[in-house]
DNA sequence: TATTGTTATACTCTATAACTATA
DNA sequence: TATAGTTATAGAGTATAACAATA
């Protein structure tokens, strides 16, 4: 350890800190589940199904960010899965109504115990309090860009 | 405002909201960068060159978590722009000392004053304690993937 | 033999435009 | 005319392999 070498002395730089961290998380996360043929993101839209029984696809966009195109794909492969179904809607025969499967919720579940190992193998040394604020801090921060989009 | 929809009951899923604050505060900044011709690769790259004078672009690459080819095109461009030069180094013809000019001050300095008002709109509504929360956890989580390179 | 910087390349994630079938 | 889902496509960002020059 001949020199040091630094990136905090500048100034804030969150954006820096966040982006590292967010990729470290991806990267452990990606591991995590892949023993469950489950990627980052058809993780979180399974959870998000699971919790919001029957939601259409554009809500599901919505709530993931992303764009309704790239969902098609995430759904294609959860239903190819079999971990969701694709359920017609009666009064508007243009949408879906998504739900998770029996074993969508089997794997979810079994899928969520290796996810809350991964988190405490990364969150593990944070301080209750840190955790707090991270968890509602990074909220606050993701919540800014629903108002935006209402705006402009 | 029919039905509610969430994506918070289930369980930690902090990478789900970490890849929202992520993306979130990924876009906000490379639209307050956009006027410097600055990225927020570029942007990092040039605060930790400024802060690390004749640091190599392996070390370079080390603290951006990006591969060594990766940075090229982002030393390239930040050379190009006449921010930073590439010195050649006298005890090891192979590597480039890294430098900030002039101008590159002058550019990164600008650029902060706008990265301040950016931090100020995405992190103002937060509590200093969860800012200082916030970035200290961040730090936490990033730093475990330089102790887990060294090990496997 | 190992390392620094480089080139070429491929893969993932995401965004935009335009289509279809419904409403 | 607008909306839900889809297709095709393009652009970032990133990773791997292999090379030249040097150690």
């Amino acid at each position: 350890m001949e020199e040091r070498l630094t990136a905090n002395g500048l100034s804030g730089l969150q954006g820096y800190h966040l982006r590292r961290a967010s990729k470290h998380v991806q990267e452990d996360l990606a591991r995590t589940l892949e023993p469950f043929d489950l990627r980052m993101i058809t993780f979180s839209a399974l959870s998000i199904i699971a919790e919001n029984d029957g939601l259409r696809q554009f809500q599901l966009a919505e709530l993931l960010t992303i764009e309704r195109p790239n969902l098609v794909v995430i759904v294609d492969e959860l239903e190819g899965n079999g971990l969701i179904r694709r359920d017609q809607v009666k009064t508007d025969r243009r949408a879906y109504a998504l739900r998770i499967t029996k074993v969508g919720k089997k794997r979810l579940e079994d899928a969520l115990h290796a996810v809350e190992a991964h988190e405490k193998r990364l969150f593990g040394d944070l301080s209750d309090e840190e955790r707090q604020a991270l968890k509602s801090a990074l909220k606050s921060i993701a919540q800014n860009s629903r108002e935006e989009g209402d705006h402009g």
